[in-house]
DNA sequence: GCATAAACCACAAACGTTTGCTATCATTAA
DNA sequence: TTAATGATAGCAAACGTTTGTGGTTTATGC
């Protein structure tokens, strides 16, 4: 409970001036400066940041929203996120969603009114929705009567004046897809995301772009939307096989669906890549564990929670900038899956 | 940047009357209520927590240290403390070591001056080594010259004094080691944890004890010592082959490196479980995606959150409260690398 | 109709800082 | 010697709350 009271007191000086020599915003005499520092010493004295914070209207800290923990995805975020925020001096407070943007919008409802000078938000929220998008807007207008607090969304561009780093979720589907027709493959069928989630329809649409601009039919029979679980991986894959639908090849929209589909087809008694070739999308770690080693697209989750964090720091610090959007870009990873000669090393820093 | 001040003029009445209207702490007339109610709501007020903080000395946050996000460990015990925390009405900044003890010491020095009502600190340091005993003193006695703030320890018992929450590691390696035993098995290798920290001695003496009470010499031959990765299990089991050692089962203090093990043993062309059998510990999700699936001992992890939360309230609410440890249980996880039969199905609640 | 109690409300201090302003002192230049 | 300058230090207000204390009004009982 020692204050700077007890500090000035100690030190025998005005506590302007403990806090002077504190911050070294207007010079102290040396030998103020040692008797304060002694004092501070003795009393083991560190300012209270509730006090300052008082003051200054910051808290040095920031909330952060993200769907879920336990999804391999977002720990890596996590730690860009917090890499950025230490060189900072910023601590991270966390919130998960489980993909629920009711749950979004509390937590960001919450945080609206907690000690938080920004937020970085991982959303799947679909500005197609009539109520998310009146949600979007209000986060757009986040604090409009008492102060506005800066967002930077991840993932997902949330209207036309949020701040957000995201990768090109249809340039990665392309990428994914492309891959397969460079292996000779015509016939690819799609495991998709969530169509009612952003991320979902740009996957399809550059699965369908590609398709198109190398001249192949899309059809409908070969798609099956499940909602990012593996299990939903394994049960599109079998419906798949049960619609009689001939392919040779298969793009998940996620790793983890990809995963729950390799189990379906080593049921069925279908030989990966041999039979069906199968590339997943995002490159998460039990890609390198599976067997055969799952193919995918990196997306670079560090850097994207590092660059939300910067980002946010920079809105933070000049809140009347201009918005800006930052894209990242993914990578093909060729594994086992898709090649019999692809990569089947571990990817051993992922854990 | 409404303020309590702006409500009250807005209202025509004073600030502690604004206050307790919100507060309920004294009875105010249905009238001036109702006009305070207007008034909140027309400059959508919301009390500002800073403020509030400095007087009731309280910010309802607190710090979790953790050694990782991203090992899969520690999402799943995120997530409990989140859950519990939430009810509360409270919220979790969080901290990576990456099993690093001076990381740990430097958050909770950290953290000891920032705004925390209490820690939850998932420690890797070891009560037998010198300089993390003075660590873990200083600990207990955490703000000793100024606000005492509470801590709670997950999976380790940090001295005499300080509240813990965790699994008998030891009673843990019994089960693991008996089922191999129990399995026939008479020749156990085991890949250790680090002896450097507290959890991997006590998983190495839970395997002695096992083999001891079974009349069955214990050989160091048979050991192999690990850093907790998959890589350092993939070494080790090459190691052990290599020793020319004869075993027909292995306990690996972990599951991930027993993963990594059964990939040497892939590579030497032993089967697993016929000429090997292996089996893990703490039953992390990709146990159920490897082939074959991995028995293990299941760790509450959840439950191990949860509970470090309450407790962590109970601290602060009553901090010279008498200190407890809680320890949960495990739980045998029989799939197939210890036995034909075993349990193949996916853990599709973890991912 | 008066004294007493109860119900309600406002004043102001306090929490621990930061910071604009003023006051003091020593130094220097005129 | 004096006035101007610069370097330091301290005063006090302010940040947005909560809350103890005391004052005013209204209701109650005789």
């Amino acid at each position: 409970m020692t204050g700077i009271k007890a500090v000035a007191r100690e030190a025998g000086v005005s506590i302007a001036t403990v806090s002077n020599v504190m911050n070294k915003r207007k010079p102290v005499s040396p030998e103020l400066e040692a008797r304060v520092n002694k004092a501070i010493a003795e009393l083991s004295y560190s300012v209270n940041p509730v006090g300052r914070g008082l003051k200054s209207n910051k808290t040095n800290q920031i909330g952060v929203i993200v769907p879920s923990f336990s999804q391999v995805y977002f720990p890596a975020i996590l730690q860009g996120i917090q890499q950025a925020g230490l060189t900072h001096g910023c601590t991270v407070s966390v919130f998960e969603t489980n993909g629920n943007v009711d749950n979004e919008k509390k937590h960001v409802k919450f945080l609206e009114h907690s000690w938080v000078d920004g937020i970085i938000l991982a959303s799947y929220a679909n500005s197609e929705n009539k109520s998310d998008r009146e949600y979007i807007w209000s986060l757009a207008e986040i604090g409009n009567q008492r102060k506005k607090i800066p967002v930077v969304s991840l993932e997902n561009i949330l209207g036309p004046s949020i701040d957000a780093v995201i990768v090109d979720n249809s340039k990665a589907a392309q990428i994914a897809t492309g891959h397969l027709l460079s292996l000779g493959h015509k016939e690819i069928a799609h495991i998709a995301a969530p169509q009612k989630f952003n991320i979902g329809e740009l996957r399809l649409k550059g699965y369908k772009k590609t398709l198109e601009e190398a001249s192949i039919p899309y059809t409908a029979k070969r798609v099956c939307e499940g909602d990012f679980s593996p299990i939903s991986g394994y049960r599109c894959m079998q419906e798949l096989i049960d619609r009689q639908v001939s392919f040779t090849a298969v793009f998940a929209a996620n790793d983890q669906m990809a995963i729950g589909a390799m189990r379906a087809l080593h049921e069925r008694g279908l030989r990966i890549p041999e039979d069906v070739a199968i590339i997943g999308l995002d490159n998460n770690f039990p890609s390198t564990l599976v067997s055969p080693s799952l193919s995918s697209v990196n997306f670079p989750k560090f850097e994207m929670g590092y660059q939300a964090m910067e980002q946010l720091f920079n809105k933070i610090a000049a809140p009347e900038k201009k918005r800006t959007v930052i894209i990242l870009e993914t990578e093909l990873i060729v594994r086992q899956s898709t090649s019999k000669y692809g990569d089947n090393t571990w990817d051993l820093e992922d854990w």
